[in-house]
DNA sequence: TATGAATGAGCGTTCATTCAT
DNA sequence: TATGAATGAACGCTCATTCAT
């Protein structure tokens, strides 16, 4: 009985060790996580994680893998049926819930740069993720263009690019002092201001930027 | 009595440990950097390096503080006789060209990012920096105020906050994929985007995003 | 399916390293004795007495527990069904063959002494160890005097310090100098001695102390 | 000025080396203490020491010497002109100020256990040492007995033997337990008992041996 | 499918010792 | 006579990985 996936207490599946592994290499970075840490959390041996993995790095990436899956089908999800400069508010918000969030937090940041020089496969992974969001951003931009929405005189991929850096950049600041950045509030200035510039010329100017005087 | 900074035998005084460290720290991170790297790399033993420092963690914080003192005085001295619009933009061509430099680069982003939830000591001195420098870019945006150069109904906190959250984005993105992502046209979209948002209402709007091919 | 004690490959249970290591221990002292040492004389490698042990203080700890239990025991067993005086003489005896035995001596000696204003748990553990002793003996001085065979004014406490006293500072001249300390002749002069001072008024006074020349 | 043997602050001589070293051995042990530590505790550095003494080896043998030379010149003079059973309950007396004593204790007990199968050159000091204590025993019990102060009839290698057993061990339980340990107490009822034993067949019995009931 | 004993390489650190000055 | 930089060997310990069961 009780086989929703997560058995009771021992003899978690390879899913589950994922899941438990990303959290432990999200915390204290793939270097600071131990296959027995890891494997304790989990309630199993060693020797279960090599049943179901190859190497540390293996785990690793199929950690990374299911949640740059993940993380990818929910920005999508966000941006459906919503209008190109609605979704550039939405994603927003989605990364900024996912920086808050209790368990899938952190990831991206601390193993996309911990594999910076150190770790080509995972950097290869985590490079691909970067490229197709500042892609899907790209698309969204020129969809809002081509409708007449956005400025067409912009670079489609510088916008996408600084959107991009916005959201790694606040989420750093956040994990790094989180009683001291406000992470909505500066994504949220970011976002107006982008939209803001990117309005057609006969557009109205929208009054954003003051608050919390 | 040979007193060329570098005495006797072969050595690498104190100095020249710190700034072997941190390259090293900046490139493998802390916990994937050994002190005999660090050591075979300074060529000199482990021991040399106990003999300056008490323990890796004092090595790194050394190193560390070196680094951000200097960082700092470079950012501050671009700004020296600039009016605020000009020192946003001399800033974020600091921290390109910082990014890009041969032995500076990374420490930031990789011992901030791996700092996290990791080492408290460094946590704080990284957290220090970042207020230091959000604080400094509020002072240029409110002296701007203050001069009618920039809008006064903006949020300078948050402004400095976004402008902060783009650097950090943009580096990290240039590290992880620097074939691909541009990284001064990057933070040159966004900087104009931002000057242009906070231009007083009755100033000319630049074209800026002009879209390179 | 391999069930002799100790299993596998070329194994040494966490019993077989206990000892070993309470022999290095007790040869070389706890800070004389590498973990190495230890692993090569059970002939296996470190990592195997990690698997079994966390630190070295465990260890030690684990192999000074054993040894006393084992000790105690065989003082008590010595002392079964012996009339108070009988068991006076046998503990020395017992002592004595303890001292020259070849795997469990000086382990007392040794790591009492060592742990001294350096290692309190180990210091607390051996501590026990002698009050225990001490009260063992004073108790069977007591019945003793209970009894009537000893004198009834004598200090029990003071008789079982002393006794004590004897014993350890006989067991210490004679590791340190074994060729010329005469172990069991000096304990039997000693006891005699005591248990001739300890004789009720009455009673007629053993010829004790024939020189060996 | 100020040249009385132990100049001001810095510039420790042979002889204070010895003085601080011998603290620190008897303190920590001979494992136990680095030649760092004792150079910071002289105020000197390492080579200093070094300049002084071939080896810590060298340094231990020379502190060890001086102790040894001390502690019998202080037994040598509790005995001038005194009875040899008077004697008898001196040297007790001067062992157990030793013992108590802030500076010099504890370091005949700790070396001389140390040195056992670890250090030969020590372990013969400390066997020359002991071999003289006993012999200075021996031969103060052979002039009670040829002056008819005590029995003829005992051995006096033996009573010496027993003797420096119950100083040695003693000494031993005073430092592990000295809360629980009554030092004095137990030496004097051992040297009572024994001069009790010691007496000449004719004589009266003192009454000794009840104490604090 | 999972366990647990074991390995072996490496790491941070200590320390006796050397030596140019 | 003394300093202080440096060495090199060891040590306690960790950890990814292997493998018989």
């Amino acid at each position: 009985m009780a086989t929703d996936g997560r058995t009771r207490r021992n003899g978690a599946g390879r899913r589950d060790l994922t899941e438990i592994a990303i959290n432990c290499f999200a915390r204290h970075g793939y270097q600071g996580t131990s296959i027995d840490r890891i494997a304790r959390e989990a309630g199993v041996t060693k020797g279960a994680i090599y049943h179901h993995f190859r190497s540390k790095e293996d785990l690793l990436a199929a950690a990374v893998r299911d949640r740059i899956g993940e993380f990818e089908t929910r920005v999508q999800n966000a941006c459906r049926d919503a209008a190109p400069d609605e979704s550039l508010r939405r994603i927003a918000e989605v990364c900024a819930e996912h920086a808050r969030s209790e368990d899938r937090p952190r990831f991206a940041i601390k193993l996309m740069v911990e594999s910076i020089e150190t770790n080509a496969p995972v950097l290869e992974e985590m490079r691909g993720m970067m490229r197709r969001f500042r892609a899907f951003l790209r698309n969204i931009v020129r969809a809002g263009q081509d409708s007449g929405l956005l400025r067409s005189d912009a670079d489609a991929d510088a916008v996408a690019a600084a959107y991009t850096s916005a959201v790694i950049g606040a989420e750093t600041q956040f994990y790094l002092d989180p009683k001291r950045f406000s992470l909505e509030h500066t994504l949220e200035t970011f976002v107006s201001q982008m939209l803001d510039n990117l309005r057609p010329a006969g557009a109205a100017q929208t009054l954003q930027g003051r608050s919390d005087p």
